[in-house]
DNA sequence: AAAAAAC
């Protein structure tokens, strides 16, 4: 099965192989017919299916033909996070650069300006999240009584966030007569109600089993204090003996991103951190340095769990266990994409045994418990920092996790708004996502912009002492039954 | 419990 058997354009078919594509996943195999057969679907998928190209492709054919007009886009594509909408415009982008689409991106956290002037100008494809587009829609911006084409992506994660009203209202403002293509990763009531309401006898494709993690993606669960101070110290462990091309870490709370990224700042790492609080601008802007490899490690909210599709991310960490057993198929879904292999490692408190059995139940599979071994000397006092360090040996290799390599960052990039809505650079984003890590030889003590060794650690060490507030209950009882099962004590 | 989304 090629991209040529499903019924699309040369010149779609051109930029797909341009794109490096050659074979159709399974969503894209049996969707992408279908919507050219203007077939109502629902499609039950996760992220990392595939399941973005299933849609874009067959509508790019669809709209090449006709015209679009002031006000009235010709179709809509709702997704539940400013980013996951910017990213499927880069699709549009990408698989569209033979066709000659108008596109808008409507998001909110940015200027309206262009937005309003697209508009008025007559758009092919909306892209949107909800908010925004009721916003200008409430303004009298949008007619989408032309629309014959709607997409309704992430809908249970529309669900969660709310945004179930807003969708059922924008669509009884759509035409009657329309195609609707809905994706969700599960199908909990509320969505299929909302399928019932809105779509026309509609094909269902369900490609991989709701909630389970890819094959490539190793998983282990580190057991470590709850102390804030502790777990930083065994992640930094772990990122050092760890070959991290780049990762994604994870944490429940934006309070929790910020301190994280500081400290990982402060002891040499580039890092960078993307949460809800951040400036859109800002947001876009510490994205697009992970995606151009000028920092390697990307401290997250949950803003970044679902859908965000960066190449080469090699690990994922969850600082924090998350709550939600969904969230953490979502989280460590962000590596091993593509038929790479990823790694994900959770840390866990004594805290999390429920939620890790949950996510345990949820995925049928039980996660590998790293052992208490030397690289966990967390535990061990370290106050004298320098004299006792991580695991030296398996580190080392020139494969040092994290020469500092650029200036702290100012507030600089807060302001400049040009990065906004404007869709990613179409030349940055298929390089090979990361320039080649110095994977070299023996560890040459470079000069210049190399952390200095002792001093600057000891110093970070310091602060990140200092930092200390959390006093969460350490791992001294006795293991939680879950735990016990594994390691069969 | 948190996070996300409109000014």
């Amino acid at each position: 099965m090629t991209f040529a058997d499903l019924g699309l354009s040369d010149e779609l078919l051109a930029a797909v192989n341009d794109s490096g594509y050659t074979e159709p996943t399974p969503i894209q195999a049996s969707a992408i017919p279908s919507v050219l057969m203007m077939r109502d679907i629902i499609g039950v998928a996760q992220t990392g299916t595939g399941k973005t190209a299933s849609f874009v492709l067959p509508m790019i054919d669809i709209l090449a033909h006709g015209r679009s007009r002031a006000r009235m886009p010709r179709s809509l594509i709702l997704e539940p996070t400013r980013e996951l909408a910017a990213q499927v415009a880069e699709n549009f982008e990408k698989y569209g650069k033979n066709h000659k689409l108008s596109m808008a991106l409507l998001i909110g956290g940015v200027s309206m300006g262009d937005q309003m002037a697209a508009l008025e100008k007559g758009v092919d494809v909306l892209i949107a999240t909800p908010g925004r587009l009721m916003d200008l829609f409430g303004r009298g911006k949008i007619l989408l009584t032309g629309c014959s084409l709607l997409v309704i992506d992430e809908a249970d994660r529309m669900l969660d966030m709310g945004f179930i009203p807003d969708i059922e209202e924008i669509c009884t403002k759509l035409p009657k007569q329309r195609q609707t293509l809905l994706f969700s990763a599960t199908m909990p009531a509320p969505i299929k109600k909302l399928a019932d309401k809105f779509l026309d006898n509609p094909k269902m494709i369900e490609v991989s089993r709701p909630a389970s993690t890819s094959l490539n993606i190793k998983q282990y669960l580190v057991p470590v204090s709850g102390s804030a101070f502790k777990k930083r110290d065994r992640l930094r462990q772990l990122l050092e003996q760890e070959e991290v091309q780049s990762a994604i870490i994870f944490c429940n709370r934006k309070t929790t991103v910020r301190e994280l990224n500081k400290t990982l700042r402060q002891h040499g790492y580039k890092s960078g951190e993307i949460h809800g609080d951040m400036e859109q601008p800002q947001r876009i802007a510490e994205l697009d340095l992970f995606k151009d490899g000028t920092i390697n490690i990307l401290v997250a909210s949950d803003v970044a769990a679902r859908g965000l599709d960066v190449k080469g991310v090699s690990h994922v960490f969850n600082f924090d266990a998350p709550w939600h057993p969904d969230d953490y198929v979502h989280r460590i879904g962000r590596t091993g994409r593509a038929g790479a292999t990823g790694v994900a490692y959770t840390l866990i408190t004594s805290e999390d045994a429920e939620n890790i059995a949950n996510i345990e139940k949820l995925t049928g599979q039980t996660i590998e418990l790293l052992g208490d071994g030397p690289a966990s000397t967390a535990a061990a006092p370290s106050d004298d920092t320098d004299s006792a360090p991580a695991p030296r040996a398996r580190r080392g290799r020139g494969e040092r996790a994290a020469p500092r390599a650029r200036a702290p960052r100012t507030t600089a990039p807060v302001e400049e708004t040009r990065v906004q809505a404007a869709p990613a650079e179409e030349a940055v984003r298929d390089e090979p996502a990361r320039a080649p890590r110095s994977r070299d030889r023996a560890p040459t003590r470079d000069t210049q912009d190399r952390a200095p060794p002792s001093t600057q650690r000891s110093e970070a060490l310091r602060r990140d002492r200092e930092e200390e507030t959390a006093t969460a209950g350490d791992w001294n009882g006795p293991l939680p039954d879950f735990l016990n099962a594994i390691i069969g004590g």
